[in-house]
DNA sequence: ACCCAGAATGAATGAATATTCATTCTTGAT
DNA sequence: ATCAAGAATGAATATTCATTCATTCTGGGT
């Protein structure tokens, strides 16, 4: 709060402020991991510290290791939360209960899997950020494979509907989710490296484009 | 060498040997890029040391710093050298005046694309590790939109070319091509993350695919 | 009004690491 | 043989960083 003068008038974090605030684990644990992600996204992941993600936080150094063992978990942690995040969402969309008709609902997965929240550089970068790292650390190979290996079931599912729903021929469901996953992959690398030459419209267009070639009756 | 008895006779370094050998600064570097790669791969970009370089390709740690000004000199050169190496082999088969036959020279690219000498596990870990810092990091977006604008010029050529060819309807050869690419990006990063759902044969099926369904006369 | 469980702090510690540079060694030319 | 150029070495240095923990603080319960 200001008044006339500009003069504070007490209450509200000033930036300097000292105070001390008490909050439950679960908040603080998110609080780090939200502040690991911007930090990843903007220093890349072999330049983050701990010091820099408590920064960010607006906290100690000292809290990290409190509700994380180690820095090594608490990127444990981030990876997974991000994980989840993504999978989880396209998942819901999968089982959608909410969009009957089968187009559509392919349709609403595209659009959440190359829309605002999930391209999000920070998001992006994250993601890539693990994967680079993955090569070398079966730690997030696993936890990256748990949550795809679902997604890739629902997809495969989610074709074989549309497969069937359209008699399409000679089209093999797990071949084609496989084809779907991987150009989804590529073009958010895309997005991120060379955002000069993909815009996310044309990116939308490409993977539109994919789809329609497969299942023509289904998409626009 | 070795005689009768088994005692060492000279010549040959052995394991332990400290015998110190000059070579020429090209050669060094190479060396050193090469250690690198191996070193990214093994243990991952973010857990890459000086020492650990050193030591992988034999040599003491100065001579880092004699042939690459610092690590990040050595890290950057190591990415360039891993760019060219992979879009030089592509864009030579693409402009590939050996191979007439277009769709032959497209199913060239593809084997090359996801062949021996690409997928090595090596390779696709350096490849993603950059580009999981390259949200961070616009000396390696630069280095690696660089090579890949140059790629994508000759892909499209080589696309628009098969239309005309096939007299193929409705096919934008720009949009195309960046949908291919990006698909193949995704197919290496699945090779790396979840090679256990994802075998190099099938990953070849679904670029084949991919290519079929868009040039049907050309490919198979 | 008082307590205290446990949340939060941040200075201190020790380990890891990039970089330097005085010194040693190799090689080809003389 | 001798020498100089410059390639190679690795101990030493200075920095950076994760982790610890003695101490301080907060807020709900009594």
């Amino acid at each position: 709060m200001t008044d006339a003068s500009g003069a504070v008038t007490e209450a509200l974090p000033e930036p300097g402020s000292k105070r001390r605030q008490i909050r439950p684990k679960a908040e603080r644990r998110q609080q780090l991991i939200d502040a690991t992600i911007r930090c990843i996204a903007q220093h890349g992941l072999s330049a983050v510290t701990m010091q820099m993600v408590t920064r960010e936080a607006g906290l100690s150094v000292g809290i990290a290791n409190l509700h994380f063992e180690s820095k090594d978990n608490l990127l444990k942690e981030t990876l997974r939360f991000v994980a989840e995040e993504y999978h989880g969402g396209q998942i819901e969309i999968m089982e959608g209960g909410d969009i009957p008709d089968l187009g559509e609902r392919l349709d609403a997965l595209l659009d959440f899997q190359l829309g605002r929240g999930v391209t999000q550089r920070q998001k992006m970068s994250v993601w890539f950020a693990y994967y680079g790292e993955a090569g070398a650390r079966p730690v997030y190979q696993k936890i990256v494979s748990t949550v795809d290996k679902l997604a890739a079931q629902k997809l495969e599912a989610l074709f074989t509907g549309i497969i069937r729903e359209g008699d399409y021929r000679g089209v093999d469901a797990r071949e084609l989710a496989t084809g779907y996953s991987a150009l989804i992959d590529g073009l958010h690398l895309g997005l991120l490296v060379t955002p000069r030459e993909l815009t996310k419209r044309r990116a939308r267009a490409v993977a539109r484009d994919f789809l329609r070639r497969a299942f023509p009756q289904h998409i626009r």
